[in-house]
DNA sequence: ACCTCATGCCCC
DNA sequence: ATTCCGA
DNA sequence: TCGGAATGGGCATGAGGT
């Protein structure tokens, strides 16, 4: 199959304008490639090939021809083959040889291969279309019934595999897909709530109210010594994490599949705060580190040879309790929106994130961020002052979008800066905000508009972070805009040292 | 030897 | 990660 | 209700440059 066949099914794909047009153009275009083509073309459909890391990123792509070949002759093959070459060169001189594979192929190239191609090396596609796309059009391809595909994509957490199966195999091959110790599943996820009460719903029926750990998500396989531990992304780093493989093997159970957090943990057997987590996690060498890391474990997907995402929370739970009592994540069980408020207050005090609340009667949806799993954390507001704001992209073309965020000197300095962020706003903001900055300009570099620092936004954060990249020394964590203060003067902005405050909670870096 | 920049199926 | 919007 | 897009800060690493 040709690499052009891929390339026009995207500019389609981007041209067409619901949702159902987009899936038959992927569809048209598995019907006619071959299973392992198809299971190619997928990849690179979602921006993600099976490569993973190839080194290439805006910096090398910038000085990159357009595509300039006059008719398309690349095939699905060849591209395969250069973003392995990308992926496996390494060591001095490797940037200068990168640039040279990224050069021969968009020579190679068509005007619009040449475009695919640098939205498949960004990852960033941008046609409207990822997984649930593709699988949807797999599906429709197979004729088979699309919950079958999603359940197999899931479970192998491979969507390049998924399409080869259901192109090959049809619904018997898709059947014949199940939970194997040692390949990840993609994990379930929580879908956000206001407060508890909003997350434990209108039913009487308890909920578990378990802490949010401020970690890392890890699924955790053994079977006998055999250990792998992979994070949400479904990424392999048991190497990096020997003692939590020694841990797994450990525990009194010889085959298993866990999920939970990676937490660092102080002398205290505190919590550290997530940016000392990742200090640690992200490490090659876990010697080099003084970090303990611990995980706190809130589910079984497997145990002893018994599958049990079809089982409920509530048996899943009294299974987990005997694989891994001792890394049991804390929780309580009630169906009591105040019990759950004292939990949550008692856990964040502690230095935890929040909760997430879960319906004991809930099956583990792999995958899916649904209404079983609820979380709830803790939110501040800032006012604080516009500096500055960035073209957007995309749909956001033409509105000043991404702010740049100022906290008042309380000594009577210029704002200082801490943080950015274009959440929260919505079209017709985006819009009203474009013209009020551009009332109020006062220079501009590439994309960024300097603006008079008149304007005040309310805006909500999670907390602040420490920062080498801000003058403050820290920096927003989540922030998104609630609405514009007309009312309030750029000097009665909140000061730095309030949002300083926000990082005195219970957690502390360490030194 | 040290600094800067770019990169990441990065983590959140 | 959070949020808004189209389907 | 779901899926996609638009973008945030910080971390270690490794290449390239001084």
């Amino acid at each position: 199959m040709l690499f052009d066949d891929v390339a026009a099914t995207s500019a389609a794909v981007a041209a067409a304008s619901g949702r159902g047009a987009k899936t038959d153009a992927i569809a048209d275009l598995f019907r006619r490639a071959d299973p392992a083509d198809a299971a190619i073309a997928a990849t690179f459909l979602v921006g993600d090939p099976r490569q993973g890391r190839t080194g290439v990123g805006w910096a090398t792509l910038r000085d990159a021809p357009a595509g300039s070949a006059a008719a398309p002759s690349l095939a699905v093959g060849d591209v395969d083959e250069s973003l392995s070459r990308l992926a496996s060169t390494s060591g001095p001189g490797s940037q200068a040889a990168r640039r040279a594979v990224v050069a021969d192929l968009f020579a190679r190239a068509t005007a619009r291969e040449g475009d695919f191609l640098r939205r498949l090396l960004m990852a960033e596609m941008r046609h409207g279309a990822l997984d649930a796309v593709v699988l949807d059009a797999a599906a429709r391809a197979a004729d088979v019934p699309v919950a079958a595909v999603r359940r197999a994509a899931m479970l192998t957490g491979d969507l390049g595999r998924t399409v080869a199966i259901t192109l090959g195999a049809g619904s018997t091959g898709l059947a014949a897909v199940g939970l194997e110790v040692g390949r990840p599943v993609m994990p379930m996820l929580a879908s956000p709530a206001t407060d508890v009460a909003d997350a434990l719903g209108t039913g009487p029926a308890p909920a578990a109210v378990e802490a949010k750990l401020d970690g890392v998500r890890i699924q955790l396989h053994r079977r006998g010594d055999d250990v792998a531990v992979f994070t949400r992304n479904l990424n392999d780093v048991t190497a990096r994490l020997p003692e939590v493989v020694a841990l797994a093997r450990s525990l009194p159970v010889d085959v298993f599949v866990l999920d939970g957090e990676l937490v660092g943990i102080s002398a205290a057997d505190a919590p550290q705060a997530f940016q000392d987590t990742m200090s640690r996690f992200g490490r090659d060498d876990a010697a080099s580190s003084p970090t303990v890391l611990r995980p706190h474990f809130f589910d079984v997907l497997h145990a002893g040879g018994d599958d049990l995402v079809d089982e409920p929370l509530a048996m899943r739970r009294d299974v987990l309790a005997e694989v891994a009592s001792h890394y049991v994540v804390d929780g309580t069980v009630t169906a009591d929106p105040a019990a759950a408020a004292r939990f949550l207050d008692a856990t964040v005090a502690a230095g935890n994130e929040g909760v997430v609340i879960k319906a004991l009667a809930s099956t583990y949806a792999a995958g899916r961020r649904g209404e079983s799993w609820r979380k709830v954390k803790p939110v501040h507001t800032l006012d604080l002052v516009v500096l500055a704001a960035e073209w957007g992209h995309g749909r956001r073309t033409g509105f000043l979008s991404n702010l740049h965020l100022g906290a008042r000197d309380p000594t009577g300095g210029p704002p200082v800066m801490v943080g950015k962020t274009f959440k929260g706003l919505t079209d017709a903001m985006l819009a009203s905000q474009t013209e009020a900055l551009l009332a109020r300009e006062a220079g501009r570099d590439g994309i960024v508009v300097f603006v008079r620092p008149e304007l005040v936004v309310e805006v909500a954060v999670d907390g602040v972070q420490t920062s080498t990249r801000y003058p403050g020394g820290v920096a927003l964590r989540f922030a998104r805009v609630r609405r514009y203060r007309d009312d309030k003067p750029a000097a009665a902005a909140d000061t730095l040292d309030a949002v300083r405050a926000l990082g005195a909670g219970t957690v502390r870096r360490s030194g």
